[in-house]
DNA sequence: CATCGTTATGTTTCCACGGACATAACCAGT
DNA sequence: ACTGGTTATGTCCGTGGAAACATAACGATG
């Protein structure tokens, strides 16, 4: 989860499918949480808006992202799968490329943007 | 001008302006056309939608990235202002960050993904 | 002073997207 | 059996943003 609100970039891929921010923390939520709709309510999402991304990641790759089950004791659950961990590493990392590697042209875009009633 | 469709970046700020290619397309086709009507034909864009991306970024920073003018001869024009070159070439540059120092990631996660009747 | 391509702006329509709400299916424990 | 938290899915509606269309202002040039 990156904590920097203010860098976020956004990835367009010619499969259609587009990967930012919010679909990275949600795995990383998944991830951390075991569940969709806990990783959702911590994200104050819909469990609905969740499942949804979900769903489209997962038709988005030849295998699923998030692997998930229902029923049993707790409910049901999801985690992901060794791709799923691969995508959202992948993507922490060219985050992460971006914030160090690109830290001038970040600033000096930022100092140049007027901030009013912010 | 970015020829590979596959990588687009899309940054968010808190101003609340959002800045990808297509901003920095139309910049760029500004610069290289002396006019905004010019550059938004050649990404098949309206005016109309031309103008008000350059209003918006206009609007978003602390002095205008696009100077107009109107009438003469030619019926007006418009230029980059050195802001404007100056944000045009960070954003550039980091888009080239990208591209090239996280040509793995993306490389995987690309190949990851499904093309069905693309 | 008419022309012409451009800048500048208003208005309306359309539609995808998200949010809200509802419901069913599932199944390890108890 | 019943419970409870979760996954899975359907439907409706409001809203923001884009597209489409229309029109006015501008001014060097001839």
């Amino acid at each position: 989860m990156t904590d920097d609100p203010r860098l976020s970039l956004r990835l367009h891929f010619e499969s259609g499918l587009t990967f930012g921010r919010g679909k990275a923390d949600l795995l990383q939520g998944i991830a951390e949480e075991g569940s969709i709709s806990a990783a959702g309510r911590r994200m104050g999402m819909s469990y609905r808006r969740a499942w949804s991304l979900v769903e489209e990641m997962n038709g988005h790759f030849a295998a699923p992202l998030v692997d998930s089950s229902r029923g049993g004791a707790k409910g049901g659950g999801a985690a992901l799968t060794d791709l799923g961990r691969s995508v959202l590493a992948d993507y922490r990392a060219l985050e992460e490329l971006l914030r160090d590697q690109g830290a001038g042209q970040l600033q000096r875009l930022r100092a140049a943007q007027r901030y009013v009633q912010g």
